[in-house]
DNA sequence: TATATTGCTGACCGACCGGTTAGTAATTCA
DNA sequence: TGAATTACTAACCGGTCGGTCAGCAATATA
């Protein structure tokens, strides 16, 4: 019976207010799965509810979508850190901590850092995006932490150190944890446990800095 | 004039010997400055100076070159790394601070480090190469370094710990400097220094992991 | 020099994918 | 209710790339 279908629904709806979001979704899933190069925009599209002609309605091209995903994420959240730590008006090992485990909360340990991982991987292939998420993001996040750093060191409560190295130390722990979370997750048997080896990262960290003036024992975990 | 080269060398030469040392060079050094789903056999086999059908007479297909590629490199090395290891018989704290320094100078800081980003980044698209390095690399290498923390733990030179989450915040910052070599270059204005960060990691890493028992200092550079 | 062998070439195939566009159907408005 | 508007679709295009193979030319053999 071909026209069974007479006060059925309609084939599409135009949902013009609702389509950005939904595919800014489907993308960031998409991108965060299977990379940068290796998502297919009809495939996002079909997440999305749309073809892929929809898409280019909305969208420029795939690298401004992408750019579009990440300031709607990362963006964003960056933007709240620097709200934290400029509100701070603790101790910097507490600031510090905060900010850490503050971003392993929005970002690490949501699909968010599949989006580092994904620049990680392919930022050679691609200069234009790299070039974005460098100025957008990392150069941001960089000023973030060697901020709090100076910060501790003028207030004497950190080691006189170098801030541009302590800075990389710092954050490469958390990114490679970040990493680890969209690696081998087919070969892992068990996956990393965040929570301890932030302990064991942060309570190593923290005594490495602390000041010889300062000797108010370090303390663990906050939250 | 045509026929001007009735003396000149043929257009060319039968190398049956020489042509898989000269395709696994190139393959290396494009999956390294490219990634392996972005390198072009074409562009491999122009590198390596022959045509794409020769790639196909020494090597299956893409897969079975990039495996070759890490037999003859990485799981070489890897076993170089195992004979050291084995073979050690100084202080725990000597033999772990030479290890990484010898894995940073014949993987990191060589081109190397390139195959560990490229499977960091894209294991998840190639489940297949992801099983083959993770059983061939990086198991071999985590038991290597859990059983030297072991040894050191049982020889009393070092605290009792949890040796899984310790060899990851061991590796972290070693695999990150690898990484950041291959990332965002065209981004970054000075490159990292890697002896003052390596210097600036093992010091914290030796002082965190000595044991109260042993309380010989830890001394600075090897080398 | 004639013949056989084989390392090597390069044109080709088919699948894939970013991006385009002619056309269609849902909605709006007179 | 019929015409105008426009959000949306789906077929299509051009370029790319892993992999194939018929044929050729460099070497070996005699």
């Amino acid at each position: 019976m071909p026209h069974a279908e007479i006060k059925s629904k309609p084939r599409w709806e135009r949902r013009k207010d609702a389509r950005p979001q939904e595919v800014l979704a489907a993308a960031l899933d998409l991108f965060v799965e299977r990379g940068y190069a290796a998502t297919r925009l009809d495939d996002v599209a079909a997440r999305a509810g749309v073809s892929k002609g929809t898409l280019y309605l909305y969208f420029e091209n795939k690298e401004e979508l992408f750019k579009e995903v990440v300031r709607a994420n990362l963006v964003s959240a960056l933007a709240e850190a620097e709200d934290y730590v400029s509100h701070y008006t603790g101790k910097s090992r507490d600031l510090l901590r905060g900010f850490i485990l503050r971003w392993w909360k929005h970002v690490g340990e949501t699909k968010l850092s599949g989006i580092s991982k994904l620049m990680m991987a392919e930022s050679g292939n691609f200069p234009d995006v790299a070039r974005f998420y460098h100025e957008e993001v990392i150069q941001r996040s960089n000023a973030l932490i060697i901020g709090m750093l100076e910060r501790g060191i003028a207030r004497g409560e950190f080691r006189p150190i170098d801030t541009v190295n302590a800075n990389l130390v710092i954050v490469a722990p958390v990114v490679m944890l970040m990493m680890w979370k969209h690696s081998f997750h087919s070969c892992r048997l068990e996956p990393i446990s965040a929570p301890e080896y932030l302990d064991c990262f942060l309570d190593l960290l923290l005594n490495g800095l602390q000041s010889t003036a300062d000797s108010t024992p370090v303390t663990q975990s906050l939250n």
